[in-house]
Formats: structure tokens, sequence, C-alpha cells
DNA sequence: ACTTATTTACGTAATTTTATTCCAATATAC
DNA sequence: GTATATTGGAATAAAATTACGTAAATAAGT
């Protein structure tokens, strides 16, 4: 394991430590840390108001063997992910802030679930999908979006997708299942009364049922094949934000087990689907 | 500027293309890339055998003002702990690699589009959206489900929002803007026929045109304000992949951004929102 | 409380290291 | 054999580091 804690952190700590030109380059740092990766020692010092080899001196206190040292190690730490400990957006941030703790925050929840993806549940609902009849994506609110987008993937693979958004539909929808039907259950709680009834209702058909979301609820309990996502959601502003990113990258690797199942011979045909839409675009200068 | 996903990945796809001398700075750095990130261009040079000019040139080639820059490119794309040796899903990949591969290609694109944000683009479309009368999203294919999201983000902000798939509705909508009305077009490749001449009579009405697309498309040449999302699909599979996360990531700024700008009392209202949900789902245990 | 000594912090300027540009020489293609 | 591209040497420019001196802060003594 890396983590060595991060750099920017560490400036933070020491912060109420460090004498006054010091402090000042610490705050220039961390004030933009991308900057700061980018500039010389000379517009670094500018910027924090101090004279050059008091940079020089700050970062040999943080261990670098020199300035350019310090920028590479800056540049690391930055590049690895996690920024700051505070991840919420919070009303005094401006615009060189928020736009980076969001990202940071989406960087953060792909990387944490990339350590800890449920890959036997993965494979088993590769295998579901690939031997299907049908395929039938199920989602409410924002995870509608994410069953939209599994419809624009899946339908390639010669097999009939849909979705829908209306509960009555989901129902007589998930009634209607037999042998060979998948149907695929997209929410991030689980725990949508509509959808988990839904599931309960297609578990009692010849249909299988494959879930996608958060391990140990309702809705997992009723599926026969569940893809766990435990994506803590930031709900600081009520709006819901990471766990459809890391929803969708599953997608995608559903999808390309899919297609490794189906084997090299069906590129051509994906090739096909592609080069369908040539005409529809303006050619590239 | 085209952002690369992974600096040593690029290296190696190029390689047939360099010259001699290019070729074996390219070796000595794919060699062991820790220890260029290290090194001087003079040590550099030396271990590949060339002249300090020629490593400098290899740096521009790709892309990098000069040799710093590009030792930090180099350095961060070792950091986001991504496998470089083919980012590519093949065939010969099993159940333990693939799926890793797409994480990483995910957050590689997520990392080098948070190093190159369009703030300016960002904070003036956040500003068209404060002030909207109405909000119109336009997607196709995969970029519909992006529009579905942005939907299912912004109606909470008092503004009404309207998402169409349908080509000739998508045309009536456009004819049909006015003074306050905001069309927002996402796209990936920013040259759909469909979407371009939509955004085209978007813009000759009052109403203000937003792209979120690739730079220098057509259709970033009929918006007033273009974000541009410049991240390279891997096609290998023919698959659309990771630059629909980042259009959903800038989305997500764009809701913060609206959101800070309505200012802390607008929060009850979000949370009321989030509230009028809690009856339609099964209560925590 | 005030002065003086001593340490620490900081910046100027010189030095050194590092990177870049320019141009000539060589190789390669036509 | 001429034109074009590739390469490295030398000069130049930029950047970083070191050495050193001054100013500020702290401590000790009067």
């Amino acid at each position: 394991m890396t983590t060595e804690s991060n750099l920017l952190a560490t400036i933070q700590s020491k912060l109420p430590d460090l004498n006054k030109s010091e402090a000042k380059v610490a705050a220039a740092i961390l004030q933009n840390p991308e900057d700061a990766t980018r500039s010389s020692i000379a517009s670094l010092a500018g910027v924090a108001g101090v004279s050059e080899p008091s940079v020089n001196r700050f970062c040999k206190t943080f261990g670098a063997s020199g300035f350019p040292d310090f920028k590479l190690q800056l540049a690391r730490s930055l590049a690895s992910g996690v920024r700051y400990v505070s991840r919420a957006v919070d009303f005094s941030d401006d615009i060189q802030t928020f736009p980076r703790k969001l990202f940071d925050n989406a960087i953060n929840a792909l990387i944490t679930s990339r350590e800890d993806l449920p890959l036997p549940a993965i494979e088993r609902a590769v295998d579901h999908i690939s031997q299907a009849r049908r395929v039938i994506f199920f989602g409410l609110g924002t995870s509608a979006a994410v069953a939209r987008d599994a419809e624009h993937k899946f339908f390639r693979f010669n097999v009939p997708v849909i979705t829908h958004e209306d509960p009555l539909m989901l129902r007589m929808l998930a009634a209607s299942g037999g042998v060979g039907d998948v149907f695929f259950f997209i929410s991030h709680t689980g725990r949508t009364k509509a959808l988990v009834e839904a599931a309960q209702i297609a578990s009692n058909t010849e249909a299988t049922v494959v879930a996608m979301t958060h391990e140990g609820s309702p809705l997992a309990e009723h599926s026969h094949c569940c893809i766990h996502v435990n994506v803590e959601e930031d709900t600081d502003h009520y709006l819901p934000m990471t766990s459809r990113l890391v929803q969708l990258v599953i997608l995608d690797v559903l999808a390309a087990g899919v297609t490794l199942r189906r084997g090299e011979s069906f590129t051509p045909y994906l090739a096909r689907i592609k080069d369908s839409l040539k005409d529809t675009r303006y050619p590239t200068s």
C-alpha cells in the first residue's frame, strides 16, 4: 500500500509550527496547489511574498531535497487522488475550490470501489446477461439515468433491452418474467418501495433478478445476484453525486465482460454498430 | 491541446512513429519511469545515449512545455496508480484484470480533467443557468442519459427543465428559444448533425446556447459558452465509456455552482425536496 | 525596565546547476 | 546531387542553491 499520507494534509497540519515566511509559502501552496506545481521558485516566492531561499528552505523542511523535488512530490500527491480532509462543498468555497472538491470526491469513490470490487457477483451477472433472452433495466430518479445509459450499452449484444421509469410498467413487466429474462435493478439506497416490490414480483417468476445496490438493503435481499455498491453519498447539499458514477463504471465492466464472453468474432459486429452512426456526424476535418 | 489519459501509454503507442534518438529516449523512460522523474535532462540524455536537446525535443513532441514540465506530467501519471502497459481491454484479459483496467481508465480520465478544468466557461455557464427562465438539456445516444441525469439534478432549482431525445422535438424547441432560455447541448464528439443543427437554430434566437463538448468541434462553434471536455475515448471495443463520466461530474459542478449562487437560504428548499422521497422508501433499520 | 548578547529568521547577491535555443554538421530521402 | 530532416555542440538563458550578512526576536544581565 502506498498511501504516504498526503503532502497537502501534512503541510496543513504542520502549519502552526511554521515561522512567518514559511507560513506564507504554505498558504500560497494550499491556496492553489496545482499552480504551485507549475510555477518556478521565483514566481511562487512572488505569490507568497517571500524570498526565493525561503521557499527553498520550506521545501527542505518538508523532506524534499530542493524545490524541484518538492514540486514532484506535490504533483504526485495531487495525482494520487485524495485532497482535503473536508470534502464537502460549503458556501465559502469559490470557483477555485469547489469544482476540485467534487472531482476529488468522484475520484475517491472510484478508487475506493476499485479496491473492493465484488468480482464473483460481477462474474455471475455477466453470465446471466450473456445468456439472457431479454434484459430489463430498472431504476428510478437518478438511477433512471443510469438505467438509460445501460440500455444504450447493452442493446449492442443482440439481446432485447427494455427500460422503464413508470412504476406500474415496472410491476407489470416484473410479473411477465420468464426463463431467460434478466431483471436488473439499479438503486443507490436499495430501499425504494416501488423497486423492491417489483423485485419481489420478479423473483416469484422464472426470471433472474440482478441488483446493483447497497449491501444489506431490502432490494439486495430480493435478488438472486447482487452487486454491492457501498459508496457513501455526500448529502450536504442534497444532490446525489458519486454513487451513480461507480454504478456506471460497473455497468461498463459488465458490458466488457459480455463482450469478452462473446469472443473476438463479435468485434466486427460492434464495429458495424458504431459505423452506422457515421452519416449522422460531420466528418473530422 | 489534447489531454491524454496516461503519458506512458501514449509514449508506448507512439513508439513506432518516433525517430532514432527519440526512440532511444522513449526506451530509457519506459525502462525506468521512476528514475526518469528524478533525473536531470543531462543524466537522462546520458542514459539514453543521446544529446540533451534531443531529450528536450522529445518532451515537446509529447505536449510538454519542456523537460521539467514533462517530468511533472510523468510523475503525475505514475502516481495515479494506473496500469499503463495497455489500458485497453483485450480478449486475453480475465476477471482479475479487465474490471481494474476500466476503473483505471475512468479514474485517469477524471484526474486528467481535474487538472485542466475550464473554470471560466464553467463560471459563465453557472451564471446563465442561475438566471435562466427555462433550461433545456439536449443529448443523443449516450449523452441522452447524461441529459436525463442533468434533468434530475437541475429541476431542483426552481427552474423548469426540459429534456428530449427526439431530433424533431429538438429542432422545434430550439426554434422556440427566447430571452432567458438556456439550451444546454451535451455531446462527446460535437459532430452529431441533429445536435449541431439544433444549436444553430437556437443561436439564431434570443436564447443562450451552452455546450459541453470537444474543443474545436462544430457544436462548440455554435455555442455562446462552451465547456470543453477533451477526454479521449478508449474505442477498442466500440463502447463509449469515460467521457460521459467527466460530463456528469462537470454537471455536478454546475449544480453545486448554482446552489452556491442561490445562497445558504436555499438549503432548506433542497432538503424539502429530498424529504419528499421519504415515504417512498423503506426506513433504515 | 532597559540594554546587550545570542540565536534565529530572512533576504541579497554570487554561484552553480539545469534547461533551452541557435546553428552547423551529418544523415536520409528524393 | 540537392533538399529535407535529424542530431549534437556550443552559447545563452533560466532556475535553483549556497554563502553570507543584516535584521528581528528572544534571552540574559544590569
